[in-house]
RNA sequence: GCUCGGGUGGCGGAAUUGGUAGACGCGCAGGACUUAAAAUCCUGUUCUAGCAAUAGAGUGCGGGUUCGAUUCCCGCCCUGAGCACCA
């Protein structure tokens, strides 16, 4: 009877040796090559760590194991992103401090991510809540203002009803909160932003990022460059002139008529000379109401109304009315836009409502001539200009360029470059937050806090957490009032805080000087550990978390091409009975019994066994047990002291294949083939019996898979150093391809039969074999042979007639 | 509506410069051990027909290219994610 392993107790041994011997202690200053392994940290929720966690960091640290096991000096982070508004929504509900309920939490947490048996350093850990964290998000933020980066405005925002505060563009998911799923609504509110848009170009670059391409293209998305112009028209008995923003000044000679924004500046500054003022104001105040989600309702249904006012084509003459209507955005171009209704689908729309004249410029590739075909809605369209005077005849790209040098030497128009992307709005009406340094003050205006007073500390005592439409730092007086910085006079602090992203931009450059009082971070360490190699972690920040982390990480290292992250990787979403895991449904899968029942290492192995970890997967128990019974017989494999091999050439290629196979699965986060891998070796090892080197290499490779076992099965096996300082197992390269191959043969393309032979034997061989096959003579015999195919290693193929 | 993924046995999944589809595991069936059960071990397991050899069908659906298609092309369906009147 061989023993049994006894998973819990081996777990915490190891755990407990490698926390007394610091295996994971790492030496910033090591010699060896550096690998900085990150995963995105959490937030520290009162609910426990559940199977989404554990898919995530359980993988994340595997790899860190084996590339440490590679020879990298591998720094592997962790912290908690502890600001935020669940702890706040706590603290409404129960009166208990977020500070109080966060530090409980993260206490908790340390303990349950202690039990995955990870690599974390955790005297390297940042809590993003603690003072001698957020002074120097504040102090961040003082670097944008000093750049001119950081500002105040006025400007219709996201504003969130329930949360009581407002919310950035990215924060706005379908027109709901992302965070509490009410609908968002706009409000007119002077908030603090960072400017984004002046990164925009820089973001767009990607060069050096080995990222997923679906995360590049939604960050490219998101940025929405545009290449267009501005053109200026007359405006007819008006001294004013109105401009418009287009990307196909192409199709200008089809252009009737021009539509303008509710809010746009144009409405405001010509509002006297409208012709029917009652209507227009009507309508721009029902515009107002209406939130994004009935206008997106609304769909494609055009209303407007005419201004009376007259804009003149000066291609054509022609003279164009101006509506205003809500289907265009004042943030959009200038707010303004041509009407082009034979090549736009909205103005076409627009134009059929409003009876509009409808000029047909360019002829689609397939001749059609029709208004607004599919064709014509595509960018790369290619098509042929008419109806357009000294363009026609021309593709449309190059009738685009003509017209844009004509506009631009006749002076009605400037090239211009527009994108999608928008300011960064990061204030917010709430309490758990880092306060924004900066002071108002009657005389100096607004004052930034002299680096060397922070942190601006968040109080604790007196505080009404409830949000009332005002940040509740507004009504705790001892921390509004103070001194103004520069004059010494009596000023009020500003008491909005700062969007949690705006912590979590930068937390990577301080792991690597957690510890230091002096300095945000330090920038010998940065340039040697920066950037960071991998980093791991969900899909849903692309436009969020990942993008604000580039931008700012450009803006401190003052490197537009600075990356921060040079690999990224999306684990997949663990999903239960097909819905995303969350308290409200009820559906939390808690890995604790799972653990409890199999261990650690065999529930980290069951995750990675489940799929590709970029797939993620609807969560089961089944099949549970068959990780469990793998550690088991590998266990038995190792523990058995026989050591007589029954055939061992075939164990010498096993085995080479198997240091190739784990290797390049790891490499491609294919742990669940790695896994599968290590199965059929067990299988095999079982039945042929293993001698001690193998056992070892079988331990080293299963080691960042199951860190647990495999440094049983190390000691085990007589060595006395842990198994993550062994190294990485090399294979033969001529133990890994077999000599002889089993190949099909196929007549007429169905197999038919199966030969064994030498990998380079030649046609001849290879046909004369296969001819041989009883099966494959049967068809061959029943026609004329027309062909014959031969790919070496591949197959053998015949052709009859 | 647009963009990008994905669709393979009863289940999770494997295999794509076009070359024997279903590795590995779960489940299931049968057997060994046991007084018995659990655990363990062995055998089988895509479907249909057949004792078997084997034959036919088969990777969401319909076409196409090819000696040969899960893989390439065209047209659909379903599903997940993102964007959404961006001019």
């Amino acid at each position: 009877m061989p023993p049994s392993y006894k998973a819990h107790v081996t777990e915490q041994k190891w755990q407990k040796k490698w926390a007394v011997s610091k295996l994971y202690k790492v030496n910033l200053a090591g010699k060896k090559p550096k690998y900085y392994n990150l995963v995105m940290f959490p937030y520290p929720s009162g609910d426990k760590l559940h199977v989404g966690h554990w898919y995530n960091y359980g993988p994340a640290d595997s790899w860190g194991r084996y590339i440490r096991m590679r020879g990298y000096n591998v720094f592997e982070p962790m912290g908690f992103d502890s600001f935020g508004l669940p702890a706040e929504n706590y603290a409404i509900k129960t009166g208990v401090a977020p500070q109080k309920s966060t530090e409980k939490n993260i206490k908790y947490m340390i303990k349950q991510l202690g039990g995955i048996g990870t690599m974390y350093d955790w005297e390297k850990t940042v809590v993003t809540s603690r003072p001698d964290y957020y002074k120097w998000s504040q102090w961040v933020f003082l670097q944008l203002y000093k750049k001119n980066l950081a500002y105040k405005k006025k400007a219709p925002v996201n504003w969130c009803p329930s949360c009581k505060t407002v919310l950035a563009n990215e924060q706005v998911q379908d027109g709901n909160c992302e965070r509490c799923g009410t609908e968002v609504t706009k409000k007119d509110l002077t908030q603090w932003f960072f400017d984004i848009r002046k990164y925009a170009e820089a973001l767009l670059c990607h060069d050096k990022l080995e990222w997923p391409e679906k995360t590049l293209l939604m960050q490219e998305n998101w940025i929405g460059r545009s290449q267009g112009i501005d053109i200026s028209y007359k405006v007819e008995s008006l001294d004013s002139k109105i401009t418009v923003y287009t990307t196909r000044p192409d199709t200008n000679f089809g252009a009737t008529f021009v539509v303008v924004a509710p809010e746009s500046a144009f409405v405001k500054e010509n509002f006297s000379a409208f012709k029917n003022k009652e209507e227009i104001k009507a309508y721009i105040k029902a515009a107002n109401k209406k939130s994004d989600i009935e206008r997106i309702a609304e769909g494609r249904k055009k209303t407007g109304v005419s201004t009376g006012l007259y804009a003149i084509n000066h291609l054509t003459g022609k003279k164009m009315p101006i509506f205003v209507s809500d289907f265009v955005l004042a943030h959009v171009g200038t707010g303004c836009v041509v009407g082009v209704p034979g090549h736009d689908l909205r103005d076409f729309e627009f134009a059929k409502e409003k009876k509009l004249e409808i000029i047909r410029v360019v002829v689609g590739v397939d001749g059609d001539t029709s208004p607004i075909t599919k064709a014509e809605q595509v960018q790369e369209e290619r098509g042929k200009m008419i109806n357009s005077d000294f363009l026609n005849e021309m593709d449309i790209h190059v009738a685009k360029e003509k017209i844009m040098d004509h506009l631009e030497k006749k002076n009605r128009g400037k090239r211009v470059v527009n994108y999608k992307l928008r300011d960064w709005l990061i204030s917010r009406q709430r309490y758990w937050g880092a306060p924004i340094p900066i002071v108002i003050c009657a005389k100096c205006g607004e004052v930034p806090v002299p680096e060397k007073d922070l942190p601006v500390v968040l109080p604790i005592k007196n505080v009404d957490y409830k949000p009332k439409g005002k940040a509740p730092l507004a009504s705790v007086a001892s921390f509004v009032k103070t001194k103004c910085p520069k004059c010494k006079g009596k000023a009020t602090r500003e008491v909005d805080t700062m969007d949690t992203f705006v912590c979590s931009s930068w937390y990577f450059l301080r792991y690597l000087s957690a510890k230091d009082k002096k300095q945000a971070f330090d920038m010998n360490l940065i340039k040697k550990w920066l950037p960071v190699d991998m980093y791991i972690g969900g899909p849903e920040h692309a436009c969020m978390h990942l993008l604000y982390a580039r931008f700012i990480h450009k803006v401190l290292m003052n490197d537009p091409k600075a990356e921060p992250f040079k690999r990224l990787v999306h684990q997949g979403l663990i999903t239960k009975n097909g819905a995303k895991m969350s308290k409200s449904k009820g559906n939390v899968v808690s890995p604790d019994e799972f653990v409890a029942k199999y261990g650690s290492d065999v529930f980290r192995m069951y995750l990675m066994f489940m799929g590709p970890f970029t797939d993620g997967g609807d969560w089961s128990d089944k099949g549970i047990t068959g990780i469990a019974r793998f550690v088991e017989r590998f266990y038995t494999m190792v523990s058995n002291k026989e050591e007589k091999v029954a055939d061992k050439a075939a164990l010498a290629k096993m085995l080479n294949k198997l240091i190739k196979k784990v290797s390049e699965d790891i490499e491609k986060f294919h742990f669940n083939t790695a896994v599968a891998a290590l199965m059929e070796f067990t299988n095999f090892g079982l039945k042929n019996g293993l001698d001690k080197v193998s056992k070892k290499i079988a331990a080293q490779l299963i080691a960042p898979l199951a860190p647990h076992l495999a440094e049983e099965c190390w000691k085990m096996l007589g060595s006395k150093n842990s198994i993550f300082d062994a190294g990485w197992p090399k294979f033969d390269p001529k133990l890994v391809v077999d000599d002889t191959v089993k190949i099909g043969v196929q007549v007429n393309g169905k197999v038919r039969g199966e030969i064994e032979i030498n990998k380079n034997a030649t046609q001849e061989e290879a046909i004369k074999l296969a001819r041989i096959n009883e099966n494959v003579l049967r068809y061959l015999t029943q026609g004329q042979l027309i062909k014959e195919i031969y790919v070496p290693g591949r197959i053998v193929g015949f052709v009859v007639k």
